[in-house]
DNA sequence: GTCTATATTAAGATAGAC
DNA sequence: GTCTATCTTAATATAGAC
């Protein structure tokens, strides 16, 4: 990790500029420069630049799966795992402010353009969807895990939608309140869990 | 109406454009081909690709506000005006599958882009937030109003993100479903409200 | 108002020297 | 592995004929 590859460094940078400006608004020449290498260096390592989004896509997946695991591994129960989940929004809010959910944006950029990544974009929700469905179930909402899951996958989506639209932390600060009561509400009283 | 001008029929093949495609993969030779004219033609009428983007926001701008206006002098009252929000996720399911919210998806791409234009069609989220606010308060909601508003604009952001992102009718089905109730929780319990 | 032709810039990608 | 140089394509935008 001290000397990390070009390779490596490439695919790094990458992974932020995808984030910070998009994967079509991001130039070749934009990688090349971040890393500190010349153009031609970056098409040595990665041939075309879907090969770069594969990687990164790839990247993301990786470090998805291993966080999810170790918050599966730590000492608490199903319900701070999930609020393990909701609190990204706030430790993560500068950047969310001002890029986004790096899931959701990827996912829609993709969508657009029609680009066949999409379906391994997509993978990156569905880790979490799969993860969130295990809490729910341990919750002892087996029947509504999925549906649960995915609820609160999309009211992630529009925090983070709308923050970065108005660049506004008050309002991901009382969204996320508001998913944390939520939250409470479905672990104590179940018969309510689908009004929210 | 019936002889719309080719700066007319340009805008609105803009408009839909950047919707399915997006601002950036939207090219002067796409617009100029689906009006079925010149690229020159299309420069003629717009000198820049931000002067269309600006009148395409204008006339979104305008379209929502008439789209509002329609709801509001409609003889339903302030429940049943935002029981016609929350349909426009079903009355535009097609559209929001393959391309997501024309609101938020835009919103989105300009802000990655760092697009002076953000401001701008920001305030399309802004009008419906003032007009959702208005419902709340005349529910006797007042104090809550702007936060009531921005909550529901989250979660239909939510919706139509992992809508687009799954082409999953099912999901966003079941999710309005889960909108109207919580709608039901409000009027009905107002001290219930933020739990949702 | 509409067209063709073109200037200019930038991007993805390749070839070959070192 | 890394660089410079170059090919090719495509995009915004302009100029000028009709």
């Amino acid at each position: 990790m001290k000397h990390p590859s070009t390779r490596d460094r490439i695919l790094e940078e990458a992974d932020r500029l995808f984030y910070e400006r998009g994967y079509e608004h991001t130039a070749f020449a934009d990688i090349a420069e971040a890393v500190g290498i010349s153009r031609g260096n970056v098409t040595f390592h990665y041939q075309t630049k879907d090969a770069i989004l594969d990687a990164v896509i790839d990247l993301r997946l990786a470090r998805t799966a291993a966080l999810l695991e170790r918050w599966e591994t730590g000492g608490e129960g199903p319900a701070d795992r999930i609020r393990s989940f909701i609190d990204i929004l706030i430790a993560n809010r500068a950047k969310i402010m001002l890029h986004g959910c790096p899931v959701g944006t990827l996912c829609s950029e993709l969508a657009k353009l029609e680009h066949h990544a999409l379906s391994h974009a997509s993978a990156l929700f569905t880790l979490f969807q799969e993860w969130l469905a295990t809490q729910f179930a341990a919750l002892g909402l087996k029947k509504e895990a999925g549906t649960l899951a995915l609820h609160l996958l999309a009211r992630s989506q529009g925090i983070a939608t709308l923050a970065s639209t108005f660049h506004d932390e008050a309002f991901l600060r009382e969204e996320v309140r508001i998913l944390h009561a939520w939250l409470d509400g479905i672990t104590s009283s179940p018969s309510r869990r689908t009004r929210a």
